[in-house]
DNA sequence: CTGAAAGCGCTAACAG
DNA sequence: CTGTTAGCGCTTTCAG
């Protein structure tokens, strides 16, 4: 075989050459460097222009010690909810221009580890870890080697360790009160999973806005899921199965609130009449469904460019962030799927 | 606060140290050469492990001139489909060592242009672009640099352009084939976005899977849709408001055949009784959804590792691949969402 | 304002 | 088997 070999690619010399000036003038325009007489800039512009120059950016980094490159770690992106917070990452990256180098888990923990200790370390400045699993076996090993980065979506607070996150109590308690004002009194809930930290703060909120309306807490009323639709599918199924099912659930994620409209619907419940639906996240799915769902919004993408720029600002220690865990708020978003129970109950609920 | 300065990084020098020997055998044992004295390589080892030292890949990537980064080019990553793909890319780079350097355009072709002719090429030794658009304006740039890369779905064969797609007008046949001897005579299709290449070659599969077995085409049958869910509602809403409602339908892909389902659902039409549905992809919820759905299944993470693989072989001068266009095989996947026509039409079409 | 020169951390001949 | 020695392409003093 022996096509031509990748052709030698041109370098500041060439341009140097070209251009007749030293090699360390092109360096200096390529950086915008300010004294440069304007002819000469001129002329290494037009010469690397010609020859078509791409600065080497491993020379470049190797001697500024810089990538210039973040390091994202997901768990997969296969919803929504991550992909929305990768937009997030992502705009903010690019404004800063860096590089994102992506590394999905596929949900293998050890991947997570071998990742982030090994791999991430040799090409990127810093690491952002989307709803993280194992931190706690590389978290120590990082911030001991003071090596920056920042966890979207986790809530323990360990020393020295960033995060950022929302306001899950306050969601799961708004949307709570949101269908108790509505007037329903069995409010079904399915959580996330379990060994997800907003898990229980939500399971909490929802308890809690329980209790501050005097309504009593009932077992029969929460089912545990996993954040994925099927999940919300059999939960929901579940709820609609019992003697006296809820007129009304919450349930810990957008996807299995589909899940729940889905049960519902298939087993001839109208939503909102029959049924109401709250989900958790406001994913771009919410605004299409049939009906378009009620949620608590997370502002996913800010939880994501904030991280981005928390990040970014401790690998270039403009500062130190005084506060190590940003949660941003949340907000109830009222769509379609939740109404009042009172004309239904009166057509076919006795009590 | 003030964090001690980000410690010095530890290279092979520091390890050279520490072990007693020179730096160059030090770098011997990192890339496993052979000829290295097993107690030597021992020390090495030792001291490697006692000092954290990690390779700094800038470096390394300087003087090979080969970065082990590839970079990948997608829309964005918030459908299935593109999930799948990369999750066949992902395993791909993983086995061979290389890593992933993603860039989003987000729909604005600006950007998809500006990123492959800046910055990919600075980090990256090839490049990955999922379902392109704008790929007229780039192409030639990049093969006259002679800079490999592998277009996925993608159909216009141009000298010196690989790329990976799939069967996708046998696909249509099939399927439509498949609803023919079911015993349906009038199929509504829903299309994809018709600027990409595939929704014509799908379109016409199922226009000749009609004539090959003496069925007429009705354009009344034929909606155009997008790939996105909404379309597909609306698609089957369309549909099933016909005076003649079609038995059947088949959408250009899963997600708008989820909006067909939801649509016959929300209108009491029972799937597959009264409505068959079958969708495009194959993508993972197909078999969560009530009923599973019937669909083609395209074979995306092997789509996606067997672009990796032909970029791989590019970049590694491996041999050229001697055909450009690879075209993996589509399959038919008969689940739940499609029956006879029959049992339904004798007990008439009321709802 | 601009050249010269010293490395950044590592690989790869080249001698032993 | 192992040490020495050139660079890889670029940034950054240090002198003019």
């Amino acid at each position: 075989m022996n096509r031509p070999r990748t052709k030698r690619k041109v370098t500041i010399k060439d341009v140097a050459r070209e251009a007749d000036v030293s090699y360390s003038t092109v360096s200096r325009v390529v950086n915008n460097y300010k004294y440069v007489n304007s002819e000469t800039r001129e002329k290494v512009v037009e010469a690397m222009e010609r020859l078509g120059y791409i600065a080497n950016q491993q020379a470049r980094s190797l001697v500024k010690g810089r990538s210039q490159v973040i390091g994202l770690l997901i768990h997969s992106f296969e919803t929504s909810y991550v992909a929305e917070i990768v937009r997030g990452i992502d705009d903010a990256i690019a404004d800063a221009q860096y590089d994102l180098l992506l590394y999905t888990t596929h949900r293998r923990a050890e991947r997570e580890t071998t990742y982030v200790s090994n791999i991430a370390h040799g090409l990127a400045d810093g690491l952002l870890v989307v709803l993280p699993r194992g931190v706690e076996t590389y978290m120590d090993s990082l911030s001991k080697q003071s090596y920056p980065f920042v966890l979207i979506d986790y809530q323990a607070t360990s020393d020295g360790v960033y995060a950022v996150g929302s306001t899950n109590w306050q969601g799961a308690y708004d949307a709570t009160t949101h269908l108790i004002k509505l007037g329903h009194r069995r409010i079904g809930f399915i959580t996330g999973d379990m060994f997800v930290g907003s898990s229980e703060d939500r399971l909490n909120g929802y308890r809690d806005a329980l209790a501050a309306n005097g309504l009593p807490y009932d077992p029969d009323l929460v089912y545990q899921g996993d954040f994925f639709k099927p999940k919300g599918f059999d939960g929901g199924r579940a709820f609609l199965d019992l003697e006296k099912p809820p007129t009304a659930v919450l349930a810990s994620n957008d996807e299995m609130a589909f899940g729940v409209m889905e049960a519902a619907l298939g087993l001839g419940y109208r939503v909102p009449e029959d049924l109401s639906i709250v989900g958790f996240d406001d994913i771009p799915q919410t605004v299409d469904s049939h009906p378009p769902l009620t949620t608590v919004r997370q502002p996913l993408q800010e939880m994501g460019s904030t991280a981005t720029k928390l990040l970014l600002d401790l690998i270039e220690e403009a500062g130190e962030p005084e506060v190590p865990y940003i949660k941003l708020p949340t907000e109830l978003i009222v769509r379609q799927s939740t109404a009042s129970p009172d004309d239904s109950m009166l057509l076919n609920h006795s009590r």
